[in-house]
RNA sequence: GGCGACGUAGCCAAGUGGACUAAGGCGGAGGUCUGCAAAACCUCUAUUCGGCGGUUCGAAUCCGCCCGUCGCCUCCA
């Protein structure tokens, strides 16, 4: 597949270097606050190119880590009077139980920042002793200029930075986008022992040594929200290439738009966030993996309520296409041996073509929809669709869709008996053809939120969840 | 101020020089089915791609200018 690489600009094949096994490395969240649906974006996308690798016969080893020490970290932890390690506790079991409901992968392994800081240590100590950083005041510092080729993933220049202005000024920095790898300890903060006093790893640094080992470099994909792209993943290349001299640190760079909400980019600071369990509380996960697949993975993707019913709305068609067979068509199915089954081939060359070209996972939803289309039409023209639908759950199953009706709540569980009553009741009233009577249950149990269907078969009923 | 992206139907969103008489989804209109609905299916819903010029046999797609929106440059997926 051709994918598009953040270094170069460009769109290059992509194979791992190995041929065989893909080292992928993905930044992961700081656990500081609730998983947000602009988290859910990026690693649904980082979850649908695992994935897609996978189905091409590759096997993936992917790594992410938790960055389970900053200055957020620690304010919030002192602002609810808890342990640091009780909050970033908290917060990475919110991050696997809503991926999990989103039906993303478990990496291989989750490195936490905190657990690794004898790497970080080693990894500190060697650029110093390389001349690429320098301790200043109780904190080691990166020297950027050390470094010829810096600002060469974000495309900058230091002179265009500084231009910038908003540059700190910092006395102990020798320039002034130096950047720290080791924060020296203030009173209060959690601190290890370190050659340069007690202190705790700079931002950047933790990936650089987890990324090394967990994978050894070069990695053949390393990706991230775009927003990563400066400093995060810039200070990583810079760092990660001082410290083994192997170049490239990362084959292919992919980084994922970032969702809008309304005007804005949804962010931390702004405060405008949604969180993944509020979406699923009312959307299926089905329905908003394909809504942040239906634009592609690098632009940006407006977020609204109105888009997710839409969404979910769209998902019935899907299942529908997929419900089994009546006996009916069975029947007809059975004494139908000359009509050719309905083929699918042509739509999965359609969404592997769509999916080789950088992930266009639009137009790969678009072969989805049409595939579906065309089995709902033909298993009522009594064409076999057996194998069709097996390959349309093939197909979505790349894209992470399960397929299923949602769950349903608890407070729905127990109406469940009562409704089936009245659902009842309404078919003995049919078929007394009281009408009126039965369109009175029927449209009250629609204000209810409880949707029924008329078939040959008898009444099926299910909630509405697209308000 | 520097770097970059984008502007396609009522909405979301693909397509980035010729098969575009521009995917797909939502919404809307009509129809088939139905006791009536719902769902599903069928038909229709952008002679046109922010505006103005230019290059070309040919542009939504390339170039220039203008208008508008957004992102990064600071914690962020």
């Amino acid at each position: 597949m051709r994918l598009y690489n953040t270094l170069t600009g460009e769109e290059k094949e992509f194979a791992p270097a190995d041929g065989k096994t893909v080292k992928m490395y993905v930044c992961g969240v700081t656990p500081y606050s609730s998983t947000h649906v602009g988290h859910a974006l990026s690693y649904v996308v980082f979850d649908t190119l695992r994935r897609y690798l996978e189905y091409q016969g590759y096997q993936v080893r992917h790594i992410q880590n938790f960055t389970d020490v900053d200055d957020k970290i620690i304010q919030r932890a002192q602002e609810a009077g808890i342990s640091e390690d009780e909050l970033t506790e908290r917060y990475i079991d919110d991050y696997f139980r809503t991926m999990d409901a989103l039906n993303i992968q478990r990496a291989e392994a989750y490195p936490r920042a905190t657990q690794e800081i004898g790497p970080i240590l080693d990894t500190i100590g060697n650029l110093v002793d390389k001349g690429y950083a320098y301790p200043a005041g109780g904190d080691v510092y990166f020297r950027v200029n050390r470094k010829e080729d810096y600002g060469k993933l974000s495309h900058r220049s230091l002179e265009g930075m500084i231009a910038g202005a908003r540059v700190q000024v910092d006395e102990d920095k020798e320039h002034p986008m130096d950047f720290v790898l080791w924060k020296g300890a203030k009173p209060g903060e959690p601190s290890w022992d370190s050659p340069w006093g007690p202190g705790r790893p700079g931002w950047h640094i933790e990936c650089t040594a987890m990324s090394l080992r967990y994978l050894d470099y070069p990695l053949d994909i390393h990706g991230g929200g775009q927003d990563l792209i400066f400093p995060h993943h810039e200070n990583e290349i810079a760092q990660s290439e001082a410290h083994t001299g192997i170049q490239p640190f990362a084959h292919h760079w992919v980084h994922n738009g970032l969702l809008q909400l309304g005007e804005d980019k949804m962010s931390k600071s702004l405060g405008n966030l949604v969180s993944v369990e509020e979406a699923l509380a009312t959307y299926s996960a089905d329905a908003l993996r394909t809504y942040f697949l239906s634009s592609h993975y690098r632009s940006p993707l407006q977020y609204s309520d109105e888009g997710s019913a839409a969404m979910e709305r769209s998902m019935d068609r899907f299942r529908h296409a997929l419900r089994p067979a009546t006996e009916d068509e069975a029947a007809i199915e059975a004494t139908n041996q000359g009509q050719e089954p309905l083929d699918s081939d042509p739509y999965l060359e359609r969404f592997m073509g769509a999916m080789d070209d950088d992930l266009n996972t639009p137009q790969a939803i678009a072969a989805l929809f049409d595939l579906a289309r065309d089995i709902n039409r033909e298993r009522g023209a009594g064409r076999s669709v057996k194998a069709a639908q097996s390959r349309l759950r093939e197909m979505g199953g790349i894209l992470g869709l399960t397929f299923e009706e949602p769950a349903a709540r608890n407070d729905e569980l127990a109406a469940k008996p009562f409704i089936d009553l009245l659902v009842s009741t309404r078919t003995e009233l049919r078929q007394a053809r009281q009408f009126e009577l039965a369109d009175r249950i029927r449209d009250q149990l629609a204000s209810q939120g409880v949707m029924l269907e008329d078939s040959a078969q008898g009444t099926t009923w299910r909630y509405q969840r697209s308000a």
